[in-house]
RNA sequence: UGGGGUGUCGCCAAGUGGCAAGGCAGCGGGUUUUGAUCCCGCCAUUCGCAGGUUCGAAUCCUGCCACCCCAGCCA
């Protein structure tokens, strides 16, 4: 089952729980909190948890771990299971929330509190923190932490029945205030929040912490391995020592892995949501963001990033991959599924001034996969090609269209320049060439080869677009170690041209579905944007390109 | 410097005592009606450093060094 993929210690651990019977069904969960837009780092623990329950043959539930309402949102929830859906994943039974598990989790708190492992504590959140000592010196016991089991039920009772001030008490758990690890000196369990919850509405005035809640969810869920990142290992301890103390169904394990990070992009909710308020780019879904909405905006496949995930390996180093390997990933899976159609994005005027009549040309809609079928395209006597790709004259290592020599136009004749025209600002406005007969599929018959291959529209049947040229939105490759991330933003990040003529099959193309543009690169008629009226397509990513680079 | 982690090619990453996979990037060359794709070849005598154990170490031991995380009533 796992043979043809790359071996990491997740899935060698579950194997052998597995082999062993240590589980019996592998059971994952991807538990976000929604307080924000899915983001490329959120796709790599969603390919990790739903890719391991697939490849295992178990189950991955989706669980939103709704604990602090102040920051969450029904629009989150919303939009980020249109994220996990979009990306290919379907998670098992219904949608669960830490919320539905409130009740379960105050009688457990109750539990604690009889057992004298939780007691009330008066402290304001400042004495909380001075007691709680540093990094290097031990905390101090808190002066309520030997109220009696029957006080504390009691206290507790009315902190839920609503009957104090937000943060005027907490529960906490009764471990070790002089523990190295921070997270056992006496954790709170709840805090009072008199919060609309956009599940439980004002049902609770009181709310778990991440702590209180995390391990017992995962219980409650017969959760088995519950994966999460580096930064939650020293809660594990604390994790485990819930469930040992708690009456709980089942025992599952929490395993930390590496977050993924990448070059020239920035995950944390602030800066994203700088960018948003600032007007940097247009909203979290913009095709620069590195948001699942933005990603899938921009036209980068589901199956390319979930081909980039698995690709860049799951381990515990720290470590920054390089964004050129998501590019490369969506150049590969773009090369071999999207359909070829030509678009000129600066138009200069190309005239045959041998050519009789229009003529209708077969072009095949990929050059190695014969499945995408062809289409006819229009070629007449006024055609538009790029400006870029004539030049009066040349070295030989231009190979495009040159005054007295010849090129192939894409699937079409091959010509020979024979004049041009230019404006009053002395630029090249028009050409005037001639077709060679009998070229089309075949080499000119005088054995004069072309020298290249041009793409073009017809001036007659193209149709005019609107293309928007995105590229990175940073100058450099750790933009979040900057201390002013703004000043880092690239200036050119995107380009909208309004020049550009399209060939007119792709005046029908169905939103978020990307072609390549010949020569040029791959685009995606945008998912709110594009219409037949209106075309509209975004840069998904450029074509490798070694003349450019070598030029 | 209290605790917890991590160090294998420019960037990721397999490898878990038997003689350094793979991908990305890069560099050569070939094919080509996309300067794309594709194809071939090159790219770590060395695994943070220093000792030690062993016939044999990236893998075991010891000691250093570097980097990351933790002092929210965030997750």
């Amino acid at each position: 089952m796992t043979s043809e993929l790359r071996s990491n210690f997740l899935r060698t651990q579950i194997q052998s729980d597995l082999e062993k019977g240590v589980v019996a069904e592998l059971v994952t969960r991807f538990p976000p909190e929604p307080n924000g837009y899915l983001h490329i780092g959120h796709a790599k623990s969603i390919t990790v948890n739903f890719g391991l329950a697939e490849q295992f043959g178990g189950r991955c539930h989706l669980r939103f771990d709704d604990t602090n309402p102040e920051k969450e949102s029904q629009e989150y929830i919303d939009s980020i299971q249109e994220d996990v859906r979009w990306l290919g994943f379907q998670w098992s039974g219904e949608v669960r929330y830490a919320s539905s598990y409130f009740q379960q989790f105050y009688e457990w708190a109750l539990h604690l509190i009889d057992e004298g492992l939780a007691y009330v504590c008066d402290l304001s959140a400042d004495d909380a923190r001075r007691y709680r000592g540093t990094l290097t010196e031990p905390g101090r016991d808190s002066p309520f932490r030997d109220r009696m089991p029957e006080e504390n039920r009691a206290l507790f009772e009315q902190m839920r029945n609503g009957s104090f001030e937000d943060g005027s008490r907490v529960l906490r758990a009764k471990i070790d205030m002089s523990s190295p690890n921070i997270n056992l000196r006496d954790p709170i369990l709840y805090r009072i929040r008199r919060a609309h919850h956009h599940q439980t509405g004002d049902e609770w005035p009181i709310y778990p912490t991440y702590d209180f809640a995390h391990g017992q969810e995962d219980a409650i869920e017969g959760v088995t391995h519950s994966i999460c990142t580096l930064e939650f290992e020293d809660h594990r301890p604390l994790y485990e020592w819930f469930l040992a103390n708690l009456p709980v169904p089942h025992l599952p394990r929490q395993i930390e892995f590496a977050r993924l990070n990448t070059s020239y992009t920035v995950t944390s909710k602030r800066t994203l949501k700088l960018l948003v308020d600032s007007g940097t780019v247009s909203g979290w879904d913009d095709p620069r963001m590195p948001t699942i909405a933005g990603l899938r905006r921009r036209g980068y496949p589901a199956a390319a990033i979930r081909h980039f995930c698995e690709e860049v390996g799951t381990s515990r180093s720290d470590s920054v991959v390089d964004v050129a390997m998501l590019e490369s990933a969506v150049r590969d899976h773009l090369n071999q599924h999207a359909p070829r159609a030509m678009c000129v994005m600066t138009p200069l005027k190309l005239i045959l001034t041998n050519l009789e009549s229009d003529k209708d040309l077969i072009i095949a809609n990929h050059p190695s996969d014969e499945s995408k079928g062809s289409r006819s395209v229009t070629f007449s006597s006024q055609l538009w090609i790029d400006a870029d790709d004539f030049r009066e004259e040349a070295n030989k290592k231009y190979k495009r269209l040159v005054l007295g020599k010849r090129v192939r136009l894409r699937g079409a004749y091959v010509i020979e320049a024979e004049r041009c025209e230019h404006n009053e600002q002395g630029e090249v406005n028009c050409v005037y060439a001639k077709v060679i007969p009998n070229t089309v599929g075949e080499d000119p018959e005088d054995g004069i080869k072309p020298k290249g291959v041009i793409h073009w529209v017809s001036a007659v049947t193209g149709v005019s677009a609107t293309i928007r040229l995105y590229d990175r939105l940073f100058t450099v490759p750790n933009p979040a170690k900057s201390d002013d991330v703004l000043s880092v933003v690239n200036p050119d990040s995107l380009r909208e041209v309004n020049t550009a003529v399209v060939e007119p099959s792709l005046v029908h193309a169905a939103v978020e579905s990307v072609y390549q543009f010949e020569r040029e690169g791959y685009f995606v008629a945008d998912r709110y944007d594009h219409s037949p009226s209106q075309p509209v397509f975004n840069l998904t990513i450029g074509l490798r390109d070694s003349w450019g680079t070598a030029k």
